[in-house]
DNA sequence: TATTTTTACTATTCCGGTTTCGTAAAAAAT
DNA sequence: ATTTTTTACGAAACCGGAATAGTAAAAATA
């Protein structure tokens, strides 16, 4: 077990002053070929290496960059940190990821720890305690402190930073003007995200697609439940009652639950009910059918995000050109909704 | 925008010394508690943080954990990075997360970047790359430091270190007898991942499963394919020209994509064909219908993981006493499989 | 009152590097 | 031969703290 070596060792050993093993492994001009070759040899056999540390701490940057993730089993985050992660590591980057749990405490308590040296930046996603707190004191110290923040995904009028979002509105109306246009009457929509701007950013655009249209929205169409067991009592009950030929789910498992429901019904997915859902991950592509979903470019936004924060750390561009960076959707057509012959 | 504050400012804005600062903010005796006071309630109200990185160096400890995954996307790793943050947490410890995406080059890249007094210890999953490759002296160097290493679920017996697995073999042992105790008299086998150990064990399981009470393994319904395309072609061929009522799948893809092939035949699961997964991920709980599978305990590899890499780090445990801990599966008996009357 | 002890603080070194400044010896210019 | 310029290297400061080793002044003891 041999610790590393350092730069006063190797000093030590070939009788030469620190200065000079420094420069010699920086190659200066200063240090004599004859000297550098015997320095460098000396490190290379040695195995040294710089200590990160010291040199951040010279420096004050560390090319670290931390990532808050409100949760790693969500495909979506997992996915965005994929991207976040492919363009730090191109740009030289290490990432510090910490999972915040939707805790407001844990989210404080990371920033904190982490805000101190330890990172040159944040790319964030607000967790939900947070959201619905609405304390964001924390991001703004940050902020003041000169650290930049990206968000991303969830975000929030009061925190003054980069965001980069889907276009939730727009692409809850096109998905639900897809259903209309293929032959869907009556469209439910379902939940499993209560809360969050976001799923009323959805919800919004399956409104505006249904009343612009002429078709008044029915409540009892409108599920929001967290609980799995109590979303399938729903789903049945709504089934029961209702004439529905058409579902909306506006996440992953709400999509995920629906199909099992349907499946259990011997209800034929898109024949009787088509559905369609939101963030195209991994359940959407193996469940039966394959679904057709909003695709968010989860990637994308990660890859964005990162580039957008690099660039503040790095100074090209200003601290406070602040800019909302909106991530288009893609409808991804797969066997649970009908094929559409006339294109919009 | 205010950059953050140091000891020395502090000492400079009270007219005090930066050791009376420093020891002032940490409570010593040697000062009194009136100039305490002031210093702490100065540093308070300016927001003064202590720099990690300068601390970092004196200790020569950073409290940061780098941790590899080869990808992120797999459901499993998710959960195990999910076990590792929790107690990381909890002790505590930061985690440097990096993607290796299975690529031999990008582990070595990362661990020599890290390894340079950034982190206090790695846990690591060897690449598949890596492993083909049977290339390890990035591990053997920095095992050589002094750094420790906990590898988890892929490890090589060449890399002399901590290891925390699955019981494999005996897993995929049960799981063939569970088939063949619910009246499976044919069983295929399905994998996507190949050439990785851990595929080999879980196959070697199944064979011994069936050899031992007298069934001769037949190659046909053995499949071992990483595109899903031909996977799903090989599928049907096998359905087409072979008696098949089993299948057991050694992964998460595999299993979805031969209940999609299934459900796609109109094939009545489990009473036509019964199927057995591996993992018990978030697609295995959300197939129609549910998946009946083996539950890897991914949560508490990575907790164990982190628990005796931390130990390590903190030298609670020598670091010369090598420890391979086996985490135990569980079956989870869900709708793709036939009920059993007969325990075992 | 003289001496010792305590109190309360400061100076300095260190962690592992980089960098600025200084300087002897050699080389070049006068 | 003397002065100037290079060359090649070393000393020391610095990054932001902690910790060790002093040190005046005040308090306690002899």
């Amino acid at each position: 077990m041999s610790k590393r070596i350092t730069i006063k060792q190797i000093a030590a050993a070939l009788h030469v002053s620190i200065s000079t093993v420094s420069k010699a492994l920086n190659d200066s001009y200063e240090i004599s070929e004859e000297t550098k070759k015997k320095i460098q040899i000396y490190a290379k056999e040695h195995k040294y290496k710089p200590n990160t540390l010291a040199l951040s701490l010279q420096n004050k940057k560390t090319k670290t960059i931390g990532i808050l993730l409100p949760n790693i089993l969500t495909y979506y985050f997992a996915r965005v940190l994929r991207g976040i992660e492919k363009v730090a590591t191109e740009k030289g980057y290490n990432i510090i990821t910490c999972i915040t749990n939707e805790s407001y405490k844990k989210e404080v308590d990371t920033m904190e720890m982490l805000s101190n040296g330890t990172i040159d930046g944040f790319i964030a996603c607000i967790s939900e305690e947070t959201l619905k707190l609405e304390k964001f004191d924390h991001y703004k110290d940050i902020l003041e402190e000169g650290t930049p923040i990206v968000l991303y995904d969830r975000v929030h009028k009061d925190i003054n930073c980069d965001k980069v979002v889907t276009d939730n509105i727009k692409s809850a109306y096109k998905a639900t003007r897809f259903l209309m246009k293929s032959e869907c009457k009556n469209i439910a929509l379902i939940s499993t995200t209560k809360g969050l701007n976001i799923s009323k950013f959805r919800i919004k655009g399956y409104l505006k697609a249904l009343t612009k249209y002429g078709i008044t929205p029915n409540e009892e169409l409108i599920i929001k439940l967290k609980s799995e067991k109590k979303l399938k009592e729903r789903i049945n009950k709504m089934l029961d009652e209702n004439q529905v030929d058409g579902i909306f789910t506006i996440d992953e498992v709400s999509a995920a639950v629906t199909t099992q429901v349907l499946n259990k019904r011997n209800i034929k997915i898109p024949e009787d009910i088509a559905i369609l859902g939101f963030t195209n991950g991994i359940l959407s592509r193996y469940s039966t059918p394959p679904l057709t979903s909003v695709n968010r470019f989860a990637h994308t936004t990660g890859e964005v995000a990162a580039a957008r924060l690099i660039d503040k750390i790095e100074e090209a561009i200003p601290f406070d050109d602040i800019k909302t960076e909106i991530i288009k959707t893609e409808l991804v057509e797969r066997e649970s909704t009908k094929k559409l012959f006339i294109k919009f």
